[in-house]
DNA sequence: AAGATATATGCCGATATAGGAATATGAAGC
DNA sequence: GCTTCATATTCCTATATCGGCATATATCTT
């Protein structure tokens, strides 16, 4: 079994690092698919191939103006996201609490020499 | 040129759905290889390979046990991720803002009539 | 030492991939 | 209608992948 496409879900869309550069230029705006290839120089078929797939996990919209068509982010997309690196703040505060209780620990003894 | 490797980086690394799912087991403590492959009915090789890849990116620790393994998860190696989307949140908030302020005009035009 | 248990590794096959080059589609202007 | 500009698609090749199965390695038990 190979790997999973990368229009699955947005964590496999996102994985490739020329995808992301895409959003990281969109996030300052919404721009056309010629301006994206100068910003990142990367060959025009890149940069369209590339915003298919971004496109097919709904991570940007597109528009057309005349001959030019105009992409923009969708950071709603990205819910799925946050959603699951929220459990891992969770394990990380839970950490630091265990260190505060430690430190406190530490004081605490401290104080009794 | 095939797909950048999964353990070139965390967003490939987390790609993998069973990776992810890997992870959540471990987010609820640190847990032994066969207590990974019970909960997920996994097989064994399968999620040996699958930590190991984890390991290669850091977002796993392994200790040993006697002759078990215990892999605990890493979060602070997600911290790229979050840096990457704390990015979006900002272009949402800006969006947000937008629509604040198209909203109190509509406001404004409305108490005017 | 021999067997049992726990985990890691090696080999194999099928497949989606990313990039390059060429070409197709589509809209604008003359 | 033809040409030019902007973007999308197709064809190609090389490669990393994930899973299954078998096997290696390491530790515990008796």
């Amino acid at each position: 079994m190979p790997r999973a496409a990368a229009t699955a879900d947005v964590f496999n869309a996102i994985a490739e690092p020329s995808r992301r550069a895409i959003l990281d230029v969109l996030a300052g705006g919404e721009m056309a698919v010629g301006e994206i290839v100068d910003d990142l120089s990367l060959s025009q078929p890149q940069v369209s191939k590339h915003l298919r797939v971004l496109s097919e996990v709904g991570l940007v919209r597109s528009r057309a103006d005349g001959r030019r068509r105009i992409y923009s982010v969708e950071p709603t997309r990205l819910h799925p996201m946050h959603e699951w690196l929220a459990k891992y703040e969770h394990v990380l505060n839970a950490r630091m609490d265990r260190m505060g209780d430690y430190l406190i620990e530490l004081q605490r003894q401290g104080e009794q020499q």
